[in-house]
DNA sequence: TAGTGGTCTAGACCACTTT
DNA sequence: AAGTGGTCTAGACCACTAC
């Protein structure tokens, strides 16, 4: 066997793992149509020849893009490209500009408004202040080719940004991501964020922003998103219509609860 | 620094993975209380000593507590225990009688009934077989604390199965857990589930089983169970009560999508 | 028997946090 | 400077799947 073995080893630098550049490759072949669904990726051990890096790197990169979808690997016969990758995944933690992006759909929002507001009960306990904090309250309706598709509330402690720029909210929030802002304006970085979901009827002032009537079955999503530190940055509340998306999970296990071990811990 | 450090090397057999050993053990010793929430877990140097493995297996085991949330790491600081740890995640695949006895409530069934039917367009399709194909079909009312909270249908097509089982189902989908029964009855073993979650109106027929009124707000999960193979082996198509429980994900990210990378595959 | 992915070791160096 | 978790190496053996 013949291989065309690139030793174009990285150097890693402070934003760019080994890890992360292997499967970066690895995907753009996917993306290119090199390895097709269905198809088998090289041994572990070809691609250790191939990218020049260890056989740790190789497999760490392959989790990532098996936890993504983008591939299964399968004990005893090979890594293979998934026929559909899943999409709307709700294991990662995308904003609703992304999500409409990728369903193929031009994002925009109909409405924007930013003030800054005392916190209420549910908007204090999950960002984990007082009662009464103010927070930059930011209302939104996003749409999807123009067509209305979620109405949210989104929610940041005032401290953690400091003063006089709700404006820039305003401004950001009519065109983007606001974790994009959160992190190059103030070096915010979500790092997770935890969801609920949940079923509701719209309410009359709910169902006018989305063009539905009254009482119509709509999915709550209530969100907190939180630093590497485990502190919350921001908490959103978002209406979706259920026909615009379909939210898909991947479920793991069930786990295989392991016995009696005799390893001890003490 | 003295340490109790044991040496109780476990042997690795082919249900035991040393990894999965370890990770009982740290499990246990904080359920235990041993280390309690927000107490700072001993290092991996230190783990890799007490339990007398290598830092990979340390490192690996670390890895599923804080996949479950159980712990959290912190680059720099050290591993610390979860304040609350997080139940009825999605992004864990339990079946519901696991989900109602996590909430501390008893899990009951008020009806069941098992039947060999033809598949309809959706079943075929999330099964991956033709349509009229010969599926066993289960229709279950769960209770938790004998209130009704989940009205549902799970789908198994004939051929996994063999003829003539269909009452050992409905005997065993009573109490307990079709996971459990594939696997005990049929060596078939679930390794992920697909869920797609959506709002629903209440039907009048689902109203009833449920005890609410027609038009009432649901959620509704409809999710395709797959083996190691991803051959999918149960589809089930689940009602939930949306005030019995609270169902939370863990969404990663926004990922730090890799920029140019020197590493090439070819 | 040969090839695959899964597990595991022993050790190194790096980046982040605290003292 | 010391301690932590994060990344990476080189190599070994095991378990599963094919031929």
């Amino acid at each position: 066997m013949k291989h065309n073995v690139k030793t174009l080893k990285p150097v890693r630098t402070s934003t760019h793992t080994l890890t992360e550049a292997a499967e970066h490759e690895i995907r753009t072949a996917i993306e290119q149509g090199l390895y097709r669904p269905g198809a088998q990726l090289p041994a572990e051990s070809e691609l250790v020849l191939m990218l020049g890096v260890s056989r740790t790197v190789v497999r760490d990169a392959l989790r990532l893009l098996e936890d993504e979808g983008l591939i299964t690997r399968r004990h005893g016969k090979g890594t293979f490209v998934r026929s559909g990758s899943i999409l709307q995944n709700l294991n990662f933690n995308f904003g609703t500009t992304e999500m409409i992006r990728s369903a193929n759909m031009l994002p925009g929002t109909a409405r924007a408004a930013a003030q800054i507001a005392p916190a209420t009960q549910d908007v204090a306990t999950a960002l984990n202040v007082a009662i009464d904090t103010p927070v930059i309250t930011i209302e939104r309706i996003r749409t999807a080719d123009q067509k209305p598709v979620v109405y949210s509330w989104d929610y940041i402690p005032q401290t953690l940004i400091g003063d006089a720029d709700v404006d820039a909210f305003k401004k950001n929030s009519e065109d983007g991501s606001l974790y994009h802002l959160l992190k190059a304006s103030f070096g915010l970085v979500i790092e997770y964020g935890v969801a609920r979901v949940l079923p509701v009827s719209a309410s009359s002032h709910v169902a006018q922003q989305l063009h539905v009537a009254e009482g119509s079955v709509l999915l709550c999503l209530l969100q907190t998103d939180y630093t590497a530190g485990d502190e919350p940055v921001l908490y959103s509340c978002e209406y979706h219509l259920p026909d615009a998306f379909d939210f898909i999970i991947m479920r793991k296990g069930p786990r295989k609860m392991g016995g009696g071990s005799s390893v001890s811990v003490e």
